[in-house]
DNA sequence: TAGATTGTTAATCGATTAACAATC
DNA sequence: TAGATTGTTAATCGATTAACAATC
């Protein structure tokens, strides 16, 4: 495990990516200044979470581009290749199977897990649908650890159980439900009609 | 608007809103400390986000269960209906499309864009996929403010774009850049890549 | 040199937690 | 009454921002 950093700082980690990748021409030195204003948010700030990378900057010049989007890159793993799993493949697990994102994180989709007779044992953007019955085996063989959880709300603490079970130690779950979880297991929710419902009171 | 909430409280009702409704008998009492061990959080911080709404507790009794979780809802806008689009409507969107979960916040997703002609003109769960030509004019027919972004990274400013010049000011972005919005449009974003990251990186 | 920029140390701010009075 | 619980005020904690020395 690496030297403290805040979640916040993390999270904040992928956005500078993005926006060091959408440049044109990485090529070049950037200030913390300059990426505070095109982020809107200040720049000392930018400058204390790059310090957790290995980025280095040079005063009065900036940070190298390249170098900078190689640091976070490096310090979030991009460049490793990590399993991964899914669990439930209806829309929204399919949906995450044909998305390619991952792979710019290094994160690579082994096989999803689904219960319904009619959904396994196909395949969609190259990844197979398993039965729920084949996952420890899958799960041990690639040796995953990261797991993501798009199954129904009433049956996602049970997915979550057989899960850890197998020895997932990461859980992304998209279920609308708090999972118990023992001590070492790293959770993050997603709630995508809550998300909704925060931006709708606020209208 | 009502009055000032942090959005760290505001985004923690959703959670509340879930477990409540997840124990069976919403006919009886239950105390801050009882959600704090069941969420694993401190009690005094829920019923400080429990006071945001119209709650009210009875001392040595605790929070009428119903009365909370409507509470709750009312403070989210469950009960009303806010139209919303999505735009994009590719494997997420049509995935969101499928979701039966924003109901329960009230949000009804009144329309699909998407620039694809093979896509539009049809229905997904009984929503249209529509030109993008028609976006202004079904905005505005139904009054839409509150909008889902699931269109390619490339693209996601320029839709944003479109979707404040027709009265947007609400808008839930999937896609992995940081949008410019004029003052006073609310963005939310989830980056589900990044998300995964982050707990790789903690692995 | 003057100016721009980093990295660090101190100050501020906001959110969480602790303490406690009120009360049924 | 004693005990459980709320709601509020004060203290703590952590993250952000401001100030500034270093430097090229």
């Amino acid at each position: 495990m690496k030297q403290q950093i805040p979640v916040t700082s993390l999270q904040r980690l992928p956005v500078y990516l993005n926006y060091l990748k959408s440049l044109e021409n990485t090529d070049r030195n950037i200030s913390s200044g300059a990426i505070a204003a095109a982020l809107g948010m200040g720049e000392v700030l930018v400058r204390k979470d790059l310090a957790y990378t290995s980025a280095q900057g040079k005063t009065r010049i900036g940070y190298r581009c390249g170098e900078l989007i190689s640091a976070i890159e490096e310090y979030l793993g991009c460049n490793r290749v990590l399993p991964a799993v899914i669990f439930g493949a209806g829309g929204l697990g399919r949906a995450l199977m044909s998305y390619g994102g991952f792979k710019n994180y290094g994160i690579n989709i082994v096989a999803a897990f689904d219960n319904d007779p009619d959904k396994t044992d196909k395949f969609v953007a190259d990844i197979r649908i398993c039965r729920v019955s084949e996952a420890a085996e899958v799960i041990r063989r690639h040796n995953v650890k990261l797991a993501v959880i798009c199954v129904p709300a009433s049956v996602a603490q049970e997915v979550c159980d057989t899960l850890v079970g197998c020895g997932i130690c990461a859980v992304l779950n998209f279920a609308p439900v708090l999972l118990k979880v023992p001590e070492g297991v790293n959770v993050r929710n997603i709630d995508v009609a809550a998300n909704l419902a925060i931006l709708s009171s606020q209208i």
